[in-house]
RNA sequence: GGGCGGCUAGCUCAGCUGGUCAGAGCGACUGGUUUACACCCAGUAGGUCGGCGGUUCGAACCCGUCGCCGCCCA
């Protein structure tokens, strides 16, 4: 007998050891099943599970289990990223906790060091968490983006697409990032909008005929100035181009500069012009062969090329000093107050600087080409279709990827720099220097580029780095493309268009994945993100540990339609919770039956109706869940099997089936009919565990061990996680018995209804009358008899010609059903009761009587929807004319 | 400034290609020792489907427009 509840916490452990005990989790060796393959988006390897990996991650699961279940060679791939700056930033931190050494103190090779222990030490944390969370990935081939295998396939990668031309090494501004003292990509840059002032300086004219006004938010970079721009059909400043200002406080003379970037329009519709330090500034400085002047360090500290007095202080503490300079100087002419946003590093959150100098570029342009098409052409499609908008329209405005980063941890680039700067690039040290040679003529010394490239660059060769490549695998040759990818939003432009161009550039054209899943983003019950600052964080493993892993995985499978935002509330994952625990009584309530699987049963040779009935439910729902399954669509699957699972397996067959089982203790009324509801529970019951099991693995896995003998063994003996998928032919599914089933569960509801609202006793035991009914009606009514007495506490099912007084009539299809129940009714209620009836029932007639009477709606509404409002008219009138009567009644009684 | 998404019962949301589409879950309220389950059972609650126009025999669903809310990109 099963205990009285599940307990996730000392099950789920042992489920989820037992599946990679049996190697549930790697694909079948069949070489005729179809290949699935999920690669998991990477966590951060030092990273801990939150609830938006919970919900990604389960999806995934969701996916591979169904499709294992279904056949397929189904592999889920795991791994962890190395996410340089992430992951360099908390090393650094647990540096600086620890004691004093910063990683420049360390140097880098210690410093690298040290991170590999970190790597060590918690890099299997998130790994874990997914396992809790029962995440069915095949964990023998998981990867890491800095292993041996991945790193050869990054500079495989480097070097061919340098060799192709489609990486450079370019000298111009990036975003920089003082901080960290690294470039970043424009993905990694945060606008954000902030209070700001705009300052008006005047720069005096060089001949001291007058004076040129320029506004700027950033008073520091005038130290950085080349050229005033005005625009060159700008009547005010005519005569002034090709003149010069002084610059103040350096001193330098600049030019006034004709440029059409100068709007006239703005402030004085003079502009002043800093190309190192501002990336109009500096198409404008490039147009007009303007020397570009840093002032800035790596730190964001003013350096050398600015007055003396300036060197050395940091950006903010120059700017400062700049506007009191103006100030002293008497040419500060405004200062206006002003909002503008200002970029911002998404890791640092400090200011990023436009700065000048050599960084690698992927020329990101020509291969997002193809990538492109592959959209268009459907050889991957978006799910939900929608965000293929967002991504042609990063993709078609693509700029070059500067994948340089000024860290240490990451990938090396291969790239070694002769005497002469000359730069070899290739994947080993000593393929460079063989090159190096051969240009020279002799050995010189060789230096290896210092940075590392972009996480990102690693990331999107995943989809077949990890299967192998560039060896070619029987792994990558059975399994890319991939099928499907799982993924939020926030990464498509990072990741997803990254993974496309990559993907179709280095396999031939053949696109990384076919289908593109993008889930939706989890925030706080108030529609929050959740975010450590804002302190309302869900932790997925306190929920696991509170309700249990299932519940979690069917919340987050329910509610993943959301079009963008998920909602959670511990209150949604406790009825999930309390779902679980219905299946299980369910479960312990056939065991305590004798609902046991019969040796060869067939579910198109049951006879009972309810049996045929729940036949027949099961196959729509295994057919509806599969379709959802098939297209994506989770919450769709989820809420068919709750439906199914509690509202109708558990509320109707298990109630109106009770009186077929009988009682344990005594002997059947029909042993025939006990026999075979016993065996239909049981297989439905098969069913449900197999149609539930990719959203609740635990659960349903540990009713599926626990059934195992009850009756004759079943085809597959195996895990639930290894049995096969169910397929039902629309064949079972019985119109007559779901007619049957239909009418004796609306008399019982409406009985009920009826019952409740005339405030009826629960102990009374009235008879049902039958007052007028069809012949097939009253038939099922007369056959079910007893379960009807059952489930409406009534004494018998009795038929009669008419309603008797003080009996309360109620019609279900057309049949007129009456409750003898004078004795224990307040009249003043079901007067009210048959009004509010008449009423809703009048309402009905008048709207589809309104549109009958409509001569364009019949003559043009398709036959089929006109017959369909004609006959419904019929059927509320006939009702209202009974209820009427019986209201009638019921007045000249009182 | 450009783009995207949302605005449906107190709350969270379903409603695909216009014709029982006005729904579900939760909450609220009422009543329950019914062969498993109180993590349960039965029942009740009436929201002009954001506003205004339009198309149509017919619109929550199509078009236009306005208004909020959120996100992405400049």
């Amino acid at each position: 007998m099963l205990e009285k509840n599940f307990d996730p916490q000392t099950a789920e452990p042992r489920l989820y050891a037992a599946w990679e005990a049996a190697g549930a989790f790697a694909p079948i060796d069949d070489p005729d099943a179809e290949p699935f393959a999920i690669v998991i988006p990477p966590p951060n390897v030092t990273g801990s599970l939150h609830i938006g990996h919970a919900l990604n991650n389960t999806l995934q699961d969701v996916l591979i289990r169904f499709e294992r279940m279904r056949g397929k060679a189904a592999l889920w791939l795991p791994g962890t990223d190395h996410a340089g700056i992430a992951t360099q930033m908390v090393v650094e931190r647990q540096l600086a906790e620890a004691g004093n050494q910063s990683r420049r103190d360390l140097g880098r090779e210690a410093f690298v060091e040290k991170i590999w222990e970190w790597k060590a030490k918690s890099g299997g944390t998130i790994v874990n968490q997914l396992r809790r969370l029962g995440a069915s990935c095949d964990w023998s081939r998981e990867r890491f983006t800095l292993d041996e295998g991945l790193s050869a396939a990054v500079r495989k990668v480097f070097v061919t697409l340098h060799k192709q031309q489609l990486i450079y090494r370019d000298k111009r501004l990036v975003n920089w990032d003082p901080h960290f003292q690294t470039a970043i990509s424009d993905l990694e840059v945060e606008q954000r909008e902030v209070d700001g002032n705009f300052w008006h300086f005047a720069y005096p004219l060089e001949d001291g005929s007058g004076e040129i006004v320029v506004a700027t938010t950033r008073p520091e970079t005038m130290l950085g100035d080349t050229a005033v721009a005005v625009h060159p059909s700008d009547e005010r400043y005519k005569g002034l181009i090709g003149r010069a200002v002084r610059l103040p406080i350096v001193g330098r003379p600049i030019p006034i500069i004709a440029d059409e970037y100068a709007d006239p329009e703005k402030g004085s519709g003079a502009v002043k012009i800093t190309p190192a330090h501002d990336f109009n500034d500096f198409m404008v400085g490039k147009r007009n062969n303007l020397p570009m002047i840093n002032i800035l360090d790596d730190f964001g500290r003013i350096n050398d090329n600015a007055p003396a007095e300036y060197r050395g202080l940091d950006r903010f503490a120059a700017r400062k000093k700049v506007v009191e300079a103006f100030e002293a100087l008497g040419l500060l002419r405004e200062v206006e107050k002003t909002r503008h946003t200002v970029p911002h590093g998404d890791r640092s959150g400090v200011v990023v600087e436009p700065y000048l100098t050599d960084q690698w570029y992927v020329n990101a342009e020509v291969l997002a080409k193809p990538a492109i098409k592959a959209i268009e052409d459907g050889s991957t499609v978006f799910v939900p279709k929608a965000w293929e908008k967002t991504y042609f329209e990063w993709m078609r405005n693509i700029q070059p990827w500067c994948i340089s980063r000024q860290l240490w941890w990451g990938h090396r680039i291969p790239a070694w720099f002769g005497p002469d700067g000359r730069v070899f690039v290739e994947e080993t040290e000593g393929e460079a220097k063989r090159q190096a040679r051969e240009h020279y003529g002799r050995d010189e010394p060789l230096r290896q580029d210092e940075d590392v490239l972009d996480t990102w660059f690693s990331s999107a060769l995943w989809p077949f780095s990890t299967l192998g490549w560039p060896e070619k695998t029987s792994d990558l040759a059975r399994f890319y493309p991939t099928h499907t990818l799982v993924t939020g939003f926030d990464i498509i432009f990072f990741w997803v268009a990254r993974m496309m161009m990559q993907g179709i550039h280095f396999m031939d054209g053949q696109v990384p994945f076919k289908r593109i899943f993008i889930n939706a983003l989890v925030r706080d019950a108030e529609g929050k993100k959740m975010s450590k600052s804002k302190g309302n964080v869900m932790d997925p493993l306190e929920l696991v540990d509170d309700y249990g892993a299932d519940a979690l995985r069917f919340t987050l499978t329910a509610m993943s339609g959301q079009a963008r935002d998920i909602k959670l509330s511990r209150q949604r994952i406790e009825g999930y919770r309390n779902f679980g625990t219905k299946l299980w009584n369910a479960t312990r309530f056939s065991q305590m039956n004798g609902c046991a699987r019969a040796e060869g049963f067939d579910p198109a040779a049951v006879k009972v109706p309810l049996n045929r009935w729940i036949v027949g439910e099961t196959t729509r729902t295994a057919q509806a869940v599969t379709a959802a399954l098939a297209d994506c669509g989770f919450d769709r699957a989820a809420d068919e099997l709750y439906r199914f699972i509690w509202r109708q397996y558990c509320d109707w067959y298990v109630e109106l089936a009770k009186p077929l089982l009988g009682k344990p203790e005594e002997p059947p009324a029909d042993a025939a009919a006990q026999a075979e509801t016993q065996a239909t529970a049981a297989w439905a019951l098969d069913v449900i565990l197999q149609l539930l099991h990719p959203v609740m693995p635990f659960v349903t896995e540990e009713l599926w061990a626990q059934t195992a003998d009850l009756g004759a063994a079943r085809a597959y003996q195996g895990q639930l996680i290894s049995a096969k998928w169910p397929e039902l032919p629309t064949s079972l599914i019985d119109p007559a018995a779901d007619a049957e089933i239909g009418l004796i569960i609306e008399a019982i509801s409406e009985g009920r209804s009826v019952r409740a609202e005339l405030n009826v006793p629960n102990s009374a035991k009235p008879a049902l009358l039958v007052v007028e009914a069809s012949e097939a009606q009253a038939k099922v009514l007369r056959d079910s008899a007893p379960l009807i007495a059952q489930l409406l506490r009534v004494s018998d099912v009795r038929f009669v010609q008419a309603v008797p007084d003080g009996a309360i009539p109620y019609v279900v299809e057309g049949a007129t059903l009456a409750l003898p129940v004078a004795e224990f009714i307040d009249l003043a209620a079901e007067r009210a009761r048959l009004t509010k009836e008449v009423g809703a029932l009048a309402g009905d007639i008048e709207r589809t009587a309104k549109k009958l009477g409509n001569a364009d709606f019949v003559a043009r509404a398709p036959e089929e929807v006109v017959e369909e409002n004609r006959e419904r008219l019929a059927e509320a009138e006939a009702a209202k004319a009974k209820l009427e009567g019986a209201l009638r009644r019921l007045v000249t009684a009182a």
